[in-house]
RNA sequence: GGGCGUGUAGCUCAGUCGGUAGAGCAGCGGCCUUUUAAGCCGUUGGUCCUGGGUUCGAGUCCCAGCGCGCCCA
């Protein structure tokens, strides 16, 4: 960042600035407006008779000065951020931007008063206007509103970027987002999608009687899911504490508390890398209902993908949708499979064939010595069978090794494997969804042995959480339960491609040119 | 963590073989009452990411570092 150059392309506003206040009297940091109407909707009462009408009235005028003019033209008083400005003397045309799209203005040196027409030759690129007067259409058939008053309801003194490319260098679009939304409607547009999704999801749990509730972010135990906590301090009580990896635990609490359908959307940080698919913050939405398995988890999240999707595509009967290359259709029935019969498909061995994985993780340079069995079979899982996967087609896996799944109710005919599935489109793992395990005993035995066979630094972060055995003591029903990643429906969804597309302050590196 | 790419005016980008730093937009001064990325005339604006090195001379070549992106782990 240029400080001279800055410096004088502000100066010049602020020139601006002060004529507005000594030449007009004007204070460019405006108060409240009443009767505002969005540009979208401005620009949809536009009405073609009157407008006809009026033009008519003023040819005949031309012809009878007796005449009278007509002008029933609907009146609107609109505001909006000035993304051009075309001024042809005594005829300044200006671009306002709003949320709900572009409107053009006209403001006539004939059809405003002297501080209304000044303001409008003051204004620049970025300023936010208020103008008012009928809606007509132009000569080339662009709806516009013919100004008869017009206000610099905020001056601003940042020049805004080039006009039509906008901020394209992503460093800066994630850097300085307000400009990067005010430039780039398309980014905006990202964000108001994620809203709507997140409402949708709101809205379809809770007309199915789920709860929403709130749980601790700061916890005393990370627990959970295995991954790196962020660490804080409180003072108060002179206490470490973590920030949450997962909400789990504290949803469990309240299944046993009788609250029998519950949800939570909300975020979870993990201390872990940061790429195209993770942000250190992000957010899931977790959902428990007493009585229910991993199957009724599994119709419950098809149906909110599918839900969603359809939102997005805003057409009746489509829920598809690109996701870069892809075609994705939302509206078919999710495709199924098995951990094992996947492994096994990709792999071309069983899962149970611990010498040949053993070798073929070596031969492939993937983590195994020191590991567990399950550990070095989910290292190949993850890197070959996942892989195998058609991304354009949504597909849970199902019944994932119990060894894997701490927290998970085994599956009674077969305690090798959890009553669990994990659900992938588009090559990640959108979410996952489980049998709960409510036998304390079963799950204090899961809490030891999830320590077996990884290395300390890992083992660091897992616990054994006694106060959540205490609460399954009380007697936790039976229950599935899931958890989404938001941030990652969003991407596929309105189909970015980087994480930092869907979050809007995403993690950043601190600008190593800042000052502080 | 590794590889590749990238960093030049407020923004978007050129910059050839190493020889005085360029354009468009924005800005500034003019003209213009139906423009559509308006147009016309004139004009301002640079820590070429940072630090070293090679060279008579570096935006350009070399080394190191930093940010960002992509791919891989």
């Amino acid at each position: 960042m240029n400080e001279t150059t800055t410096h004088s392309l502000e100066a010049d506003r602020r020139t601006k600035l002060d004529r507005l206040r000594n030449e007009l009297g004007i204070n460019p940091f405006g108060q409240r407006t009443d009767g505002l109407s969005t540009l979208a909707d401005a620009k949809a009462i536009f009405d073609e008779r009157a407008h006809d009408a009026h033009k008519a009235s003023i040819a005949a005028v031309k012809e009878d000065s007796a005449a009278e003019i007509v002008d029933d033209r609907p009146r609107v008083r609109i505001a909006g951020r000035v993304v051009l400005h075309r001024d042809n003397g005594r005829l300044q045309w200006l671009k306002l931007r709003d949320h709900s799209g572009d409107l053009q203005v006209a403001v006539s040196k004939r059809d405003t008063d002297a501080t209304a027409f000044a303001q409008a030759k003051l204004c620049d690129l970025g300023d936010i206007l208020v103008a008012s007067g009928p809606v007509m259409k132009t000569n080339t058939d662009e709806v516009t509103v013919w100004a008869e008053d017009v206000t610099i309801a905020c001056k601003s003194l940042t020049p805004p970027p080039e006009k039509w490319s906008g901020l394209s260098d992503p460093e800066l679009r994630y850097r300085r987002r307000h400009v990067d939304l005010a430039a780039s409607p398309e980014t905006l547009r990202v964000f108001q999608m994620r809203s709507a999704i997140v409402s949708g999801l709101r809205h379809l749990l809770t007309e199915q009687d789920y709860l929403e509730v709130e749980t601790p972010m700061m916890h005393t135990m990370a627990g959970g899911a295995a991954a790196r906590p962020f660490t804080t301090h409180m003072n108060a009580l002179n206490l470490d504490l973590f920030l949450r990896i997962a909400p789990e635990l504290y949803l469990k609490r309240l299944l046993v508390g009788g609250m029998p359908r519950i949800f939570e959307i909300g975020r979870n940080f993990r201390n872990e890398g940061l790429d195209r698919r993770h942000n250190p913050e992000f957010t899931t939405v977790e959902v428990y209902e007493a009585f229910g398995n991993c199957e009724t988890m599994l119709e419950l999240t098809e149906s909110l993908i599918r839900a969603s999707a359809r939102l997005v595509a805003q057409q009746a009967g489509s829920a598809t949708l690109p996701f870069g290359d892809l075609t994705i259709d939302y509206a078919e029935p999710f495709d199924q499979t098995t951990y094992s019969t996947l492994f096994e498909q990709a792999l071309g061995y069983p899962i149970t064939d611990m010498d040949r994985a053993r070798a073929n993780a070596k031969a492939r340079g993937l983590k195994h010595e020191g590991l567990a069995d399950a550990l070095v079979i989910s290292e190949l899982f993850e890197e070959v069978a996942e892989k195998s996967l058609d991304p354009a087609r949504p597909t849970f896996v199902r019944d994932y090794p119990a060894a894997l799944s701490p927290l998970t109710r085994p599956n009674p005919a077969d305690p090798a494997i959890a009553e669990r599935w994990e659900l992938l489109i588009g090559g990640m793992e959108l979410g996952t969804g489980y049998t709960e395990l409510n036998d304390p005993d079963v799950q204090a035995a899961a809490f030891r042995q999830q320590f077996d066979g990884i290395d300390d630094e890992e083992s660091t972060f897992r616990n054994f959480d006694a106060d959540f055995i205490d609460a399954l003591k009380v007697g936790m029903p039976p229950a599935g339960g899931m958890g989404l990643g938001v941030d990652r429906l969003v991407m596929l969804l309105t189909n970015c491609r980087s994480i930092r597309d869907v979050i809007l302050f995403p993690m950043l590196r601190p600008d190593p040119r800042a000052d502080g």
